[in-house]
DNA sequence: CACCCCATGTAAGGCGTTACATGATTAT
DNA sequence: ATAATCATGTAACGCCTTACATGGGGTG
């Protein structure tokens, strides 16, 4: 899943400039899918134009710059659905949080508590976050995502709640010794 | 998270080769974290070495090729803990299944049916994995890590089964065409 | 007979990020 | 005053993947 297809898939549903695209990709309902910057978003759109996948308008607007708002073509439709034909490629999940966990046994007890306590923050902000966009979307695929979504989360997040103190069990006592940088 | 980052975690817990770190990172309880090619890892170690944070030794075979044994140095311990104080980067999460199921309303019904069928295929043989991992290691971390993991792929999967009828329900009715390619 | 496993490594190329360049307007 | 928002784009660089190169031994 490439920026090329975030694009296609989100101009599916409407017109958007780069700009937008970006937001979308990493604050809005796309920010599950791929976190694009401009630096790779600007040039996948200049190739679909050159492709004949998308075509563009330029806005000049009061006070603010010149917009250039893009739009699927037919032809671009059908490759982007034609793309979901194929055979799905492997969902991808990283997470430096559980490598840190995993280390637990090698770390302050404090810094364990701390950390586990920023993430159910983090986790929480990102419920709130599920329900801000599942009130703004009415399109069906997009709501059954989100709920997927919110599940998962509420999931990871009660299983954190619940099996927290065996990881700061298993850190290291705390010596005097501040524990260390941000 | 890079590669680099990895191949200080595996070390930590014991020696190993890049071919092993290769497969940990593939199939293996580090899977979890990343996925790395030995066009990635191969060069890592070496740099690592140059570094002074990991030694090697060749170990000569009968029959098969001679190992390259790579070991943790006092040093590279000390650098990979210290990594885990500083501030974590963002968990990663992509899923081009996602993105297909957000689009169910312009697919066709068969073939959603079929990806959800796949899905959840996947989804039992990874939940065997945990399990077989789980046997694998009294590692207090990775016991944790992987009760995790477990919990989380379940929640995704009750909720694939539970709601998979609302997906087939909103995709495309199938008409006479067969539904494409692999 | 073909293919997979073991095992290490290199080279080319893809895809993306970060930082740079520019600049008016609006909110704090 | 200072920073953020709007808005587009380029250039350098990093990191990783894929494919190549090599080759014996075991399995279907």
């Amino acid at each position: 899943m490439n920026v090329r297809t975030i694009c296609l898939a989100i101009l599916y549903d409407g017109e958007a400039t780069g700009y937008e695209i970006r937001k979308l990709s990493v604050e809005g309902e796309y920010s599950y899918f791929i976190d694009a910057s401009y630096g790779s978003i600007y040039p996948a759109l200049a190739r679909l134009e050159t492709d004949g996948l998308v075509t563009s308008r330029v806005e000049v607007q009061d006070g603010k710059p010149a917009k250039k708002i893009y739009s699927i073509t037919a032809a671009g439709r059908s490759v982007f659905i034609q793309s979901l034909f194929e055979k799905l490629g492997q969902d991808e999940f990283r997470s430096e949080f559980l490598l840190f966990l995993r280390f637990a046994t090698e770390l302050p007890q404090s810094l364990v508590e701390q950390r586990l306590s920023e993430r159910l923050a983090e986790v929480d902000a990102e419920l709130a976050d599920f329900d801000r966009l599942k009130q703004q979307h009415s399109h069906p695929g997009d709501a059954w995502v989100i709920d997927y979504g919110r599940t998962c989360m509420q999931a990871s997040r009660n299983y954190i709640e619940a099996h927290r103190g065996e990881l700061i069990a298993m850190a290291r006592p705390d010596t005097g010794e501040a524990a260390a940088a941000e």
